[in-house]
DNA sequence: CATTTAATTGAGATTTAGTCTCAGTTTAAA
DNA sequence: TTTAAACTGAGACTAAATCTCAATTAAATG
C-alpha cells in the first residue's frame, strides 16, 4: 500500500506518523479524481473525523513534497489536488462554458516537452498544462 | 497603437470606453514582465492615479478576453499577468530554487497541442504551460 | 517502562486576493 | 440635449490559506 511510501517519506524527512496524517491520508487515497482542501474537510468532519482544518491545510504540501499527490491548479479561485500513484501524469482541457474538464496524455508531447528543457538545460520536475476554450458539446 | 485594438474591442461587446479603462490599459502597456493587479494599483496611485482597486480588478478580465494580456498564474497565492502583443505568446520553466523564469516558445509544442485538441473535439482558446524544477544554475 | 524533547495539534484569530454593493457619475447613442 | 445603461469609488464582504500558542503526542533515549 501507498502507506507505506508516506511512512518511509516522513521518517526520511524527520517528521512523525501521527494519526492525523495517517487519517488525512488515507482519506485522500479514496478519492477518485479532483479534491480541495477544504471539500476535504467537510467530509472528514462528516464522517466523524476530529482532524482540524489546520492539519489537513499543513499535510497536503507535505503529501505534494512526497509525491503522493499534485496540485492541479484549475481555473478556481482554489487549489485543487488529486492523488497521483494509480492513476498516471495527464494534463488538462477545461471548457470554459460549461467547466467540463478533459484530461488527456500524449507521450509525444511528454517527449517534445523533455528535450525543450534539455535545450534550456532546465532539469524538469513536474508540469502543469492547461487548455482552456470550447468543449465539444459547448460548440 | 494596441489602444486602437482596446477601445475597438470594447466597443464590439458593448462597453464603455472609459479614461478609467485607458488609464488602467496604457499604465500596463508600460510594465515589462509580469505584474499582479495589486501592484498595479498600488504603482499607479504613486504616481497619482484616482484609479479604483475595483476598477482595476474589473478591467483585468477585459483585456485578457479581448486578447491584450494573458495570465501567467504563477507559483505564488495569487494571479499574475502580462501583456501579450510585442511579445509573442510563450511558456514559462519556473526555477524551484532560484525563482528564475525562463520563457520559451516553441512551434512544435503548440502544433502538438492543436493536434491533440483537434482529436478531442476542443476548441483551445488559451493555455498555461508551466515547467516547475531547476534552471542550470542550480544544478 | 519512564523520561525527555521536539514535533504536532486544534481552535480560532489573522491575512489577503478578489468580489460585491450601491449611490452617484459618466458614456454614448438617439 | 436627453436618456438609459454602463461604470465608478469606497469600503464592506468572502473565503482560501496561514499563523498563533497553549496543550498534546510521537518517538528517541536510558
Ligand atoms: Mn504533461
Ligand atoms: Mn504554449
Ligand atoms: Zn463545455
Ligand atoms: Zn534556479
Amino acid at each position: 500500500m501507498p502507506n507505506k511510501r508516506f511512512k518511509k517519506f516522513l521518517s526520511v524527512k524527520g517528521f512523525k506518523f501521527t494519526k492525523e496524517r495517517e487519517e488525512i491520508f488515507s482519506e485522500i487515497m479514496l478519492i477518485e479524481g479532483h479534491f480541495d482542501p477544504d471539500e476535504l474537510f467537510i467530509t472528514m468532519k462528516t464522517k466523524g473525523s476530529k482532524v482540524s482544518r489546520a492539519s489537513i491545510y499543513r499535510t497536503i504540501p507535505l503529501l505534494v513534497d512526497g509525491g503522493l499527490i499534485e496540485k492541479v491548479e484549475m481555473t478556481d479561485r482554489h487549489a485543487h489536488y488529486e492523488k497521483k500513484p494509480g492513476k498516471r501524469h495527464h494534463d488538462h482541457m477545461i471548457c470554459s462554458i460549461c467547466g467540463k474538464v478533459i484530461e488527456f496524455y500524449s507521450p509525444e508531447l511528454e517527449k517534445l516537452q523533455e528535450s525543450i528543457c534539455r535545450k534550456e538545460k532546465f532539469k524538469a520536475l513536474r508540469h502543469s498544462l492547461e487548455i482552456m476554450g470550447r468543449c465539444g458539446d459547448c460548440g
